[in-house]
DNA sequence: AGTATAAATGAGTAATAACTCAGTGAAGGA
DNA sequence: TCCTTCACTGAGTTATTACTCATTTATACT
C-alpha cells in the first residue's frame, strides 16, 4: 500500500473511532459531524468525503459494534451451560457494555428500520440460548411448563426497563450491576416448580 | 367574561387541542410548532403569545394528559379486586390509549428530569395496587414468597418492551390487544405456587 | 365617536447542523 | 523535474425550526 492510501486508511480509522467514541458517550443523535471531525482532528468536510452522510458513518460504527458484540456473546453464551450460569455471563457482559446498551436502549425507536432489525438479530440470538437451556429444564421437570418466549419477554423487557430508567434509579454507575442478583433470583423462582 | 377573553380562552384551546393530537400522532420532538399553530388555525406567532416556548406548551399538553390518565386509572384499578382482573383492566386501559403511551416509552428517556417524574408517578400509583394484590395473595398462600418490586418490574418491563418494539412485531393494530392474554397467562404462572 | 388597549398576524431573525466545493499541497508517475 | 492526481481543507451554503416584533385589527372604555 503506497503512502497516500495509508494516510487515507488513518484518516479513516481516525473518524471511526472517534465516531464510535462519541456515540457511545452521547447516542447517535446527539452527536454531530463537526465534534467527530475535531475529535478525529481532519477537517469537517473530510469526513463527507469518507461517509457520504452521517447516517453512513453511523450505520458503519453501529454495524462494527453490533458485529463485535455478537462475537463476543457467542462465546460468552457457549460457554455456560445452566440457565443460571447462563444469565451471569449475559448480565456480566450487559454491564462491561452497558454504556452502549444503554444508548442502544434509549435511541433504538428513532432509527430506521434496517438498523432495528440489525440490533434485534443480537437479542435473538441470546435469546437462542435462553430458550435452549429453558426448554431443556422444562423437558426435565425442573421449570413450569410455560411460554418460553414470552418468558423471555419478560426477561428481556425487565432488562431494557433498567437500561431505559437508569437515571431515576441510581445516580452513577451500573444499573445492571445493582440489580443483577435481583433479577436472576425473580427470574429463577418465577419459572421454578 | 368579555368577548376578548372569551376569544383569546378559544384560540388557547385550539392550540392546546392541536398540540395534543399531533403529539400522541408524533410525538412531542418531532411535532414542531408550526403545523401546531396551522392545525389550531392561528398564526405561528400567536402560539407563542400563549406559551412562551415550544416546551412550556408540551409540558401542559402532558400534564393535562397525565392528570386525565392517572383519574381513569383510579378509576379502573380500584374497581377491580382479585390480580387478573387488575391486570385485564389495566392493559385494556393502555390498549385504549396504546398511542399515548408508546409516544410515551420511545420518548421518554428524551424528556428533561422534571417531566419523567410526572409521567413516572403514573406507574408508581399503579405499581401501588398491584402490589397490594400481590401481597395479598402471599399471605393467602397463593402465590410464591417473591420480591414485589422485582416481580412488578418484570411486569411494567415487559409492557414497555412490546410498546417500544411493536413496530418491529405488528404491522398495524394494538400490541397491547395481541399480547393481552398470553402476557396475563404468563405471569400469573410465574407467581402462583 | 374617538381613543386606548390587547390579541393576533406573519414576515423576519437567529441558531444550529448537515453537507458542498473551489482551492491547496503532498505524493505518484513519466 | 514537471505535471497530474487525489485526499484534504474550511469557509460557505442550505435547510430547518424555534422564536420575535412592528404592524394590523377588533374590542372595550369614556
Amino acid at each position: 500500500m503506497n503512502k497516500r492510501d495509508l494516510r487515507k486508511q488513518e484518516t479513516n480509522k481516525a473518524i471511526v473511532d472517534a465516531a464510535r467514541e462519541e456515540f457511545v458517550k452521547n447516542g447517535f443523535l446527539e452527536t454531530n459531524t463537526k465534534t467527530v471531525a475535531d475529535k478525529a482532528g481532519v477537517a469537517h468536510g473530510t469526513l463527507f468525503l469518507h461517509y457520504k452522510t452521517k447516517h453512513a458513518l453511523m450505520e458503519k460504527v453501529l454495524e462494527d459494534q453490533l458485529i463485535s458484540i455478537d462475537i463476543q456473546l457467542e462465546k460468552i453464551l457457549s460457554e455456560n451451560g445452566d440457565l443460571e450460569s447462563l444469565l451471569n455471563g449475559y448480565l456480566d457482559f450487559m454491564h462491561e457494555n452497558e454504556d452502549f446498551f444503554e444508548v442502544i436502549a434509549r435511541e433504538m425507536p428513532h432509527y430506521p428500520k434496517e438498523i432495528r432489525i440489525k440490533a434485534y438479530l443480537n437479542e435473538a440470538s441470546a435469546r437462542d440460548y435462553f430458550y435452549r437451556s429453558i426448554q431443556k429444564g422444562i423437558q426435565d421437570g425442573i421449570y413450569k411448563d410455560i411460554d418460553i418466549k414470552m418468558t423471555l419477554t419478560f426477561l428481556f423487557g425487565t432488562i431494557n426497563y433498567f437500561l431505559h430508567n437508569k437515571q431515576s434509579i441510581i445516580k452513577s454507575g451500573s444499573i445492571i450491576e445493582y440489580k443483577k442478583e435481583s433479577i436472576i433470583e425473580t427470574f429463577m423462582k418465577f419459572i421454578s416448580i
